[in-house]
DNA sequence: AACCGTGTCAACCGCCAGATA
DNA sequence: TTATCTGGCGGTTGACACGGT
């Protein structure tokens, strides 16, 4: 598999303020045209894609300091009301964007994975397939624990067999045949699986070993049975 | 001081739905 | 009716700062 490494280019304060004076004029709507002005004008090529997310992201919502417990407790609650609606629940945020909301929460799951799974066995840890694990109030509890919480109250807890038994059953991905491949978890698993379309799945069938390491991935293999986790 | 792991954030990307030609 | 375009949205990634060892 061969990807090419992406590299962000940042935007200059020249760009910003250009942008914000032509949204002040011509409204927020009107992406295609920011992006040729900013070509014709400054001379710097930005898709009306990148102009929207600039705003969106960015310019739209100023607010940078750290989110405070009160809206803590508001993303959080959001997320249990709406599931991944980013968007939606950063509107019950002033001054805050949808990709700060999305950012705190996955910054938040990474860290309290890292120290729940620090020093646990396979069968304790957690892997991440889908954030529809946070239905889990078990799961829900470690991975939402607040940044004040100590790492060694995290790297204590296990899991009970119980919600053990559920993230197992939810890790299977079946392989039908050769080139198509049955998954049954959520939205970020499907995508993710489309990489897999080049990879020669009969060359898991002939590994020794059960256990097959793949760029950010973990592959087991039980029986007739393949099971491909996102090793976070 | 150097290295490494972790956390944060901006930017990029792909998919989808609605609008428009 | 169909194809293409555009904007919205959510997931992912890369760069960088920071703290611990």
């Amino acid at each position: 598999m061969v990807f090419e490494k992406r590299k962000p280019k940042l935007w200059k304060t020249e760009e910003d303020r250009f942008m914000q004076d032509l949204i002040k004029v011509f409204g927020e709507k009107r992406w295609v045209f920011m992006s040729n002005k900013l070509k014709n004008n400054l001379g710097i090529v930005r898709t009306p894609k990148q102009c929207r997310d600039r705003w969106v992201n960015y310019l739209k919502d100023a607010k940078t300091d750290p989110f405070s417990d009160k809206e803590i407790k508001i993303i959080l609650q959001g997320q249990g009301k709406y599931g991944n609606k980013w968007s939606k629940i950063a509107k019950s945020l002033p001054g805050r964007s949808e990709n700060q909301v999305k950012n705190f929460i996955h910054g938040t799951i990474r860290r309290n994975l890292r120290r729940f799974n620090k020093g646990k066995a396979e069968s304790e840890k957690i892997y991440l397939t889908s954030l529809n694990l946070l239905e889990i109030p078990e799961i829900r509890n470690i991975l939402t624990t607040s940044k004040q919480v100590k790492r060694s109250v995290l790297m204590q807890k296990c899991l009970s067999s119980e919600t053990k038994k559920i993230i197992q059953s939810n890790r299977f991905i079946k392989v039908q045949e050769p080139n198509s491949i049955e998954i049954s978890l959520g939205r970020t698993s499907q995508i993710r699986i489309q990489e897999f379309e080049d990879w020669n799945i009969q060359e898991f069938e002939d590994i020794t070993s059960n256990k097959y390491f793949q760029d950010d991935y973990i592959v087991y293999k039980e029986e007739d049975e393949i099971l491909i986790l996102n090793s976070i």
